[in-house]
DNA sequence: ACAACAATTCGATGTTTAGCTAAATATCGA
DNA sequence: TCGATATTTAGCTAAACATCGAATTGTTGT
């Protein structure tokens, strides 16, 4: 659980997993939304992968990155529960109030 | 958000903020639930402070902590969000499943 | 004033992290 | 096989973190 948190603490990796919440994509793909060098990007992939966040899959050149949706919403959902919270779906056509990111950093 | 999440990224953090949960309680009363010296303790409720988890009032020779509920929430809840959850309150008499912790690691 | 106590700050040490460049590895197409 | 492309590994620096013991600050009771 403390390594799912440590992930989610850095801005980039969270912008990863909100990228591939579309789908999966790509490691280039990823990399071409942010303006550091590849190999950071490839830690912070492998930051993810630790926490177990993504899966990854070589096809061909490429290594498909896809986000495990469960395993983020379990240890959300772990540390919610003991402060007497749950999680619930949004029903899809809920009037988004449009991500409201806010403070990102 | 980065600082909330690296706050809640730390198991001895995570167990101090639900220690809060039953209500405010002193420096001193925190640290005697841990293992780990008293200024280790003092950085990590610096931490907390500085996460804004946390509100501190000196009373006496004491510093009283008090769980700040409403940001942790809106932290979480935030991040929920753009995953197309929610957080709602689990109701009181809900046969709790009881904090089935897990990893706490 | 002073001793006792609570908590924090200070200084030191070892570990982890984010970031870079350069090099290595793997795959594909010609 | 050669060259281009995609990704990771290696090796490094600078900054951040966790932790400790010792010293310091502030408060209370005598």
């Amino acid at each position: 659980m403390s390594i799912v948190f440590k992930a989610l603490s850095d801005p980039t990796r969270r912008r990863v997993l909100e990228l591939l919440k579309s789908g999966p994509m790509s490691a280039g793909e990823l990399s071409a939304n942010f303006d550091v060098s590849k190999p950071t990007m490839s830690a912070h992939f492998a930051v993810l992968r630790e926490a177990d966040l993504v899966a990854s899959e070589k096809i061909g050149k490429s290594v498909m990155y896809q986000l495990k949706m469960t395993v983020l919403e379990d240890a959300l959902l772990g540390f919610a529960k003991t402060f007497g919270w749950q999680l619930q779906d949004i029903p899809e056509g809920a009037a988004a109030p449009r991500s409201q990111d806010g403070d990102n950093t």
